[in-house]
DNA sequence: GCATTATATGCCTTGACACGTATATTCTCT
DNA sequence: AGAGAATATACGTGTCAAGGCATATAATGC
């Protein structure tokens, strides 16, 4: 499990990124929030660690775990050769839908086909 | 397999993406240009088409799959929530990493412990 | 209809990985 | 030192998906 796209297809690890998101949280804070079981919540966030989306520090007992965007830049960057799809303008994004999905509901007496 | 994240875990699965970013293609092309067994092609297409990422149109015997972009859309809304991580300005996102990772061999006799 | 090309599907094996439960480790405070 | 809190790890188990290989289905042209 190396790439970013592996590491964030756990659902459950999206949401911890999420909550780490918004601000640096222990691992009690992650457990209560996202009402997981805290062997869960350890096991991903040592995945995320290791991986490079999180690093963590230590606070007395606890540890605050922070994101670390550069793995999540990845993901971007691959998407980038898709935005043209749908950033360029509405009007193409629309002419683009057109195309790939024919209008419904719109003088049209054909049904697509199932 | 459901989410969109899981989809695009798989290599293979994004290198088909990738191709078909740039055009429609049909079965064989994929099959020879990414030098994959033909029924593993299929059956990632059979993945991505289920799952919304792609669409065949019939073309006598050959099939030419195109992108549908929703899907890639959904991921690209996720990844919104992180982006001020690093599109806001560069010296912003230098603040961002020497706050998230503290510039090291400057002025700092405490080596982290590992 | 038959051979050929193009694509899809079935079956089987294998390997990852997520989870639960239990337990270990580490730090703090008295 | 001992108790308690916070976090990490170990182990056993079930599930699911990817790959290889063989074969089925579909369309074409003769």
């Amino acid at each position: 499990m190396e790439s970013a796209f592996e590491i964030i297809a756990e659902p459950n690890r999206r949401a911890i990124l999420g909550l780490l998101a918004s601000s640096q949280r222990s691992v009690g804070e992650i457990e209560r929030r996202l009402r997981m079981p805290q062997p869960t919540v350890s096991k991903h966030l040592r995945v995320l660690r290791e991986a490079g989306f999180v690093e963590s520090r230590a606070d007395a007992q606890r540890r605050l775990y922070r994101l670390k965007p550069e793995r999540l830049q990845e993901v971007d960057a691959w998407l980038a050769q898709f935005r043209r799809f749908w950033s360029a303008r509405v009007d193409a994004l629309e002419r683009h839908l057109d195309r790939v999905n024919p209008p419904t509901r719109t003088k049209r007496k054909t049904r697509r086909r199932r």
